[in-house]
DNA sequence: GTTAGCATGTAAGGAGTTACATGATTTT
DNA sequence: AAAATCATGTAACTCCTTACATGCTAAC
């Protein structure tokens, strides 16, 4: 069953579906859009992903006309049969969402925190979803990243002083600019620390999850 | 042969070995600091690479005590006859260096400047080795870096204005400082090719390639 | 004298992409 | 009716990592 073990992929489907259920072709552009300024999901991992999460039971797929049990408001995505006519001889139009155990298994991904979730990709992954993440694993994310940054910060000026005089202007600059730029996040993440610390979040944050 | 046709590693490993020759271990230690500011390569993917291009003619190794043709100055790096005793009985200790096809190799990959050097990996791998780069491939370069991240500015900005009201504020802020980083990357590369435009480079660029 | 670090390598497997194959629907 | 886009899927392949296997040398 399990053959992808990717935790970070199966977070961002678990995570989309449970926001608003929809079909594979849309998961994909809200992956790459709202997940994705990091790297663009091709189909031939997606598919075989939710044909997994399926066989696992996280996910349930129903067919277009028959309503999703949770209409979530047709705004904009998953808005498929209000524009396109529902005929019945479509091909397979399969919306998919999340089962029982697949808010479940969304709540232990949410919950976990650990290394995983500040690693580079991890991170943007859980942090898009820190909206459904409890307030101590916001925090515990957060400060994770940050010390990983730290840790990235001081091998790098440990490399700018090592090799000062032997390496050309380009790579010195190159390290400069890789130095400023991991520096500038670590000030993102104290302020968004900061500001987890005294609030509940950036600006309003709907804290009318974990029910 | 070729089995692995990663261009960015066969550049890595043919520029830095132009540099000064050096085995393998010390090689992917250059790796992940002089370039490698965005991932540790394991050895799992070095050793391979470098029988491919050994096999290929494009590096030759040595055998330590047999000093490699360009001394290239012990430096820090490669200063391995000199602390330890050059034993006879030594292991494999393979000092790789470029062949004269190798230096050819180099300095197409060098001179390519194509869409590869613009990706994220490739980017970083090609600025480092611009002092060996000709003036206007530099300059290509960083223009089409600029061009690939001003697309990916727009397509950030499409997604915040087409999301505004129907995402949380984290998914926003995530965007929102996404999009400050790229705008950021933009700024510097506008920098750099006006320097590059003006005069040589940031500060002092050897000028005395291309030979 | 054993641990830690240097040094080289191989085999298996994970995580993804590209390219292919198919077909419905909408637009031109 | 052709082309573009929506939609789903599979097979092969790429690139890389992990885990293993080996052995030397330096330090404690």
């Amino acid at each position: 069953m399990g053959r992808n073990k990717s935790a970070v992929l199966e977070l961002a489907v678990l995570g989309l579906l449970h926001r608003t259920p929809m079909h594979g072709y849309e998961l994909r552009k809200q992956i790459t859009s709202v997940l994705g300024l990091f790297r663009a999901l091709s189909y031939g991992s997606l598919y075989p992903c939710l044909h997994e999460l399926l066989a696992a039971g996280l996910i349930a797929e129903e067919h277009d006309e028959a309503e999703p049990a949770t209409p979530a408001r047709p705004v904009g995505p998953a808005r498929l049969n209000s524009t396109a006519r529902p005929r019945p001889g479509r091909r397979s139009l399969k919306v998919y969402r999340l089962t029982a155990d697949g808010k479940e298994r969304l709540q232990d991904l949410l919950g976990e925190g650990g290394p995983a979730a500040w690693e580079d990709d991890g991170f943007g992954v859980h942090f898009a979803f820190f909206g459904q993440t409890r307030a101590d694993v916001r925090l515990r994310i957060l400060e994770g990243r940050r010390s990983r940054l730290e840790e990235r910060m001081e091998s790098i000026r440990a490399a700018l002083t090592r090799t000062r005089e032997r390496v050309d202007s380009y790579t010195l600059e190159l390290h400069r600019h890789g130095l400023e730029s991991v520096e500038r996040e670590v000030r993102w993440l104290n302020e968004l620390i900061a500001s987890e610390r005294q609030a509940g979040g950036p600006a309003n944050i709907s804290d009318k999850e974990s029910t």
